[in-house]
DNA sequence: CGTGCACTTGATTGAAGTCAAGCGCTGTGG
DNA sequence: CCACAGCGCTTGACTTCAATCAAGTGCACG
């Protein structure tokens, strides 16, 4: 909980009225490996949180496995469409290790945000930090080799690196398992 | 100013008081073809909104120019990151054709939005929507063919192709001009 | 009327995907 | 306790899509 605190802290702080509040609306897990969060198929009801352990985000594409999004201590992630379009999930969304999971759901989270206006700031935040994010994805897709891919992962999250198997890493950065093992191989 | 009212309500209706609050705080510019207005390396300071024209948005990369949005009448564009961020913009924005385009400045939303829990949840909802956008752009680029994303920009905004030079829908696409070329031609 | 811009066409290259086979570890059942 | 099934990863041969480089065409307008 005091993770969480401080990862909403450190995005716009609240009042202690409003944290306060904010606190409230989060429940807790405690998962296994292989744990699902979310199926495939159902509406994403949840933001959540990774207070401990892995988690990713995957779905089907063309009968094979594409993994969106690795989330890892100290992370927000969610199913952007599902949970605010209110539309069912293409995404699943697991624990790969044991972990510590918090979740709002999302019909709490938007009474917090009409009832508080620095809530509603939050939140406005915290997806403003998204777009940021994605627009640097999609440059990095577009623009940077698989080469430099991998070696700007290795860089910014080397932990993902050792924690998360290959095939998970290679979809993530968007190559097949050969292209990425190739790319370790040499050097 | 009645567009921009309408595109406003669309995404999250305002009280009149918000609305007339709101609306007071844009700017109108007439533009000609080729009117700069935003230049790399300066501070984005302001939020768009073209009611009539074509503007595009674009950087270089590697000595090249690469055209990352275009928008038509009605539609909002800014450069997100260094909106938000307050840090120089890579980008340039300019209208390529005779345009009629609002503007309003980052301090004058910010106050806005601070002053009105209402307006704050607008802006939440148009960054939301951005980045669903975002991401659908995203899946595009990795997995569709040229060819399938152009036949996709032909079906949504058929506009774009009638309007806008080749060069720029093909940097738009992520491709080059030739290969819009030959795309085109075998049909 | 010619200079340049917008676009086309051709030849070649290259990065990464696909398909296929193989290796080595681990854990489970006979 | 060993054997082998399967997972996680590697390696090889081949293909493919689109990029690059290079010319060329046609039209617009100054």
């Amino acid at each position: 909980m005091e993770s969480l605190q401080k990862a909403i802290a450190a995005i716009s702080p609240l009042s202690d009225e409003g944290m306060s509040a904010f606190s409230q609306g989060w429940k807790h897990w405690s998962t296994t490996k292989d744990f699902v969060l979310l199926k495939e198929n159902t509406i994403s009801d949840y933001i959540y949180f990774i207070e401990k352990g892995v988690a990713r985000i995957y779905y089907y594409k063309n009968g094979r496995e594409i993994t969106e999004w690795i989330a890892l201590d100290g992370q927000f992630f969610l199913s952007i469409t599902s949970f605010f379009q209110r539309t069912p999930s293409y995404l699943t969304i697991q624990t790969i290790e044991p972990s510590h999971v918090y979740g709002i759901h999302h019909d709490d989270l938007m009474k917090l945000a009409g009832e508080h206006h620095e809530i509603e700031r939050l939140l406005r935040k915290m997806v403003t930090a998204s777009l940021i994010l994605s627009q640097e994805r999609m440059d990095s897709i577009q623009f940077e080799s698989a080469q430099q891919r991998y070696e700007k992962l290795l860089k910014t999250s080397p932990q993902i690196v050792q924690r998360v198997p290959l095939t998970y890493i290679a979809s993530f950065l968007g190559i097949t398992l050969e292209t990425l093992s190739r790319i370790r191989s040499q050097r």
